[in-house]
DNA sequence: ATCTAAATGAGAACGATTATCAATTAGATT
DNA sequence: AATCTAATTGATAATCGTTCTCATTTAGAT
């Protein structure tokens, strides 16, 4: 039912949009650099030309479909919105994301934005750290 | 006094990195990019080349003598480091930066991080937003 | 004044991303 | 089902921020 979600969002129905939202559905990764979908995309022997992708997740991304996070790196990485807002810890080491909500902190910040007049449209809280060795089995990457 | 600054950082001072320091130093953007220290050196009349901007900020990040962030917009920023923590809003229509240290959110990070049995090494809390009409005199950029 | 390792500048190279443009395709219209 | 048209695609060039290379210069020790 991935085509209703694409129609919903003002978007044709197209074979690579279909599949890069499979992709992105499909991987135990839940954030993915557009090489990471690109990649994919080849290993799951589909022909989607890299530019496609690119642009295909910058119309998600407006359509709300996904995420776009500025991790560091020096490439952003892109996550399959689920409804359920989250901030992340990123592991120094191994790249490994791991994500958490804090009510608290949402509220706070709601209050300093307040105070300051703003309005808040977005914000994005990463904590860099280190897992501890037990928890870093990810060394993947 | 800007060399013993970069003597006690370890780095020689040389007539770059004292200029790069100055212009940090003595700009009203507390938040700029390689490329804002290179035109305000071009500006200033002294000849120091990108590349060595760009050289000179990474040192002084690994001296910790700035601090470079990944805000929005494909470039990253170096602030210098002024010893108080805080924690940054932008204004995403003017690009506008405004700091804020709020403790509970700080306690509330280490809480979340030592939970999920992590080592914090360093966090990134920057919050989007619209200033309202009147506190958005920062129209350019 | 001399020496040497460190630092610099110019420009090439790089990786991530965006733009260009001719060829293809979704889906509305007949 | 065949046709039409605007939207989409793929290949590749271009762009942007940043890093690398290497010959030349310089800080600071001797």
């Amino acid at each position: 039912m991935e085509n209703a979600d694409l129609k919903k969002a003002g978007l044709k129905a197209t074979l690579p949009r279909i599949k890069i939202l499979d992709i992105l559905d499909g991987s135990d990764q839940r954030h993915m650099s557009a090489e990471d979908v690109y990649k994919a995309l080849l290993d799951a022997g589909e022909e989607v030309g890299l530019a496609t992708v690119y642009r295909v997740l910058t119309q998600f991304e407006s359509a709300g479909l996904v995420i776009r996070h500025h991790f560091e790196g020096g490439h952003a990485v892109f996550e399959l919105e689920r409804g359920h807002h989250h901030d992340h810890i990123v592991c120094v080491q191994c790249g490994h994301v791991e994500e958490f909500f804090d009510q608290t902190i949402e509220d706070r910040q709601k209050a300093v934005v307040a105070r300051k007049g703003y309005e808040i449209s977005d914000h994005s809280l990463v904590i860099y750290g280190n897992c501890t060795k037990a928890n870093c089995p990810h060394r993947d990457r």
